[in-house]
DNA sequence: AGGTCAGTTCAAAACAAACTGAACAAGATA
DNA sequence: TATCTTGTTCAGTTTGTTTTGAACTGACCT
C-alpha cells in the first residue's frame, strides 16, 4: 500500500504567484528557476515536504528536484528533516531571512571576489614580467590602471565587513 | 580553456589576461561575455578606441561590439569619444570604479528590487482573495510568511540608502 | 547621381545551461 | 533471495541567450 501524503495535493493561487515569483527572483540572481521554485513552496508550506512531494506539485523531475534540493541545502536555505521510520526525505525552509542573505553572501560574493582578487594578481605579475617588452608610458599605465583597481578592492574589503554586520 | 586566436596574439599577454578576467566577471554578473571584453580592453587603453578596432583585436563581430558598446553606455561604464574630423565613434572605458558601482546599483539592483516589492504585493492581494476558500490555520501560516518577507523588506530599504551613502 | 564608410538591426546559427529519462545504487521488506 | 522504494548520476534533449552574417540606413564625398 503506498503511503499516504499528509500535505494535500492542492496548489492555491496564492501559491502558484508566490512560487513563480521565487523563480523569477531567482533567475535575477543568477539561480536556475527551479531552485527559486523550490524554495518558494517549502517558504509557505506549514510542514516539511518530501522530494516526491516537489516532483508532483511542481511539475520537476525527480532528477531536478534532486539536484535543486542540494544546491539549496548547500545554500544553507534549506534543511533536511527525517522523519522517524520514514526513509523519505523531508525539506523544510530556511525562514529567516536575514540569516540566508548572510550565508548566500558567504557563500557566493565572497568567493567570487576572492577569485577574482586572485586572477587581478596573477593578471599583475605577467605585467611585471613583461616590462621589458612594452614601452614605458603603456607600462605605466596599464599598472597604475591594475593598481587602482587594487585599491578598489581593498576599499571594498574595508567595506564588506561592514555589511556583515549589517546583515547579521 | 580560452583559446588564442592569432587576433589576440598581437596585444600583450597582460592585456589578454585582463581581458579575458573582465569576461569572466561579467558573465558572474550576469552580463555577456562580450561586454566584459570590451569594458576591459579600454580599461587598459590610453586613448580612445574606435569600434573597427575592437572588432579586430577582441575578434568580435561587428554587431557584437555595437549592441555591446551600447550597453555598455546605457550602464555608464564606457563614453563615447568623437573626434574632430572623424566619423567613427571612438569609446573611452569610465575608469572611476565607485561611480560605475553606484551606476550599476542604481540601475539593476533598485529595479529588480521594486519589481520584486510589487510582486510581492500581488501576492498578498491574492491571498486576501482566497481567505475564504483556505483552513484557517493555511490562511495564517501564509499571511505570517508574507508578511515577514514585507518586514525584511522594509529593513532593506532602510538600509540601502545607508549602502549608497558609502558608494558615493 | 553612384560609391564608400560607419553603424544598426534582425533572423538564424552557435552556444551554454537547465532539465529530464533512464539506468543505477543502497536500503528496506518480505 | 527477489522486489519495492527512494535518491543520485549522467548522457542527451530542450530551452534560452549570445553572437553573427547579411541586409539596411544614412552620411559623406566626388
Amino acid at each position: 500500500m503506498p503511503l499516504v501524503d499528509e500535505e494535500k495535493l492542492n496548489f492555491s493561487r496564492t501559491r502558484m504567484e508566490f512560487v513563480d515569483l521565487c523563480g523569477s527572483t531567482a533567475q535575477g540572481f543568477g539561480f536556475p528557476r527551479s531552485i527559486g521554485e523550490i524554495y518558494g513552496f517549502l517558504y509557505l508550506s506549514a510542514n516539511p515536504v518530501s522530494a516526491q512531494h516537489l516532483v508532483d506539485e511542481l511539475a520537476l523531475s525527480k532528477a531536478s528536484v534532486s539536484t535543486g534540493t542540494r544546491q539549496l541545502l548547500a545554500l544553507g536555505f534549506v534543511r533536511k528533516v527525517w522523519k522517524r521510520d520514514q526513509r523519505r526525505d523531508y525539506f523544510e525552509a530556511e525562514i529567516e531571512i536575514w540569516g540566508l542573505m548572510s550565508m548566500a553572501y558567504e557563500r557566493v560574493i565572497k568567493i567570487r571576489a576572492h577569485e577574482a582578487k586572485r586572477q587581478l594578481s596573477m593578471v599583475q605579475e605577467t605585467l611585471g614580467a613583461e616590462r621589458d617588452i612594452m614601452s614605458n608610458e603603456e607600462y605605466a599605465l596599464m599598472k597604475e590602471r591594475l593598481d587602482n583597481l587594487e585599491k578598489f578592492k581593498s576599499r571594498a574589503k574595508k567595506f564588506m565587513p561592514l555589511i556583515e554586520k549589517l546583515i547579521k
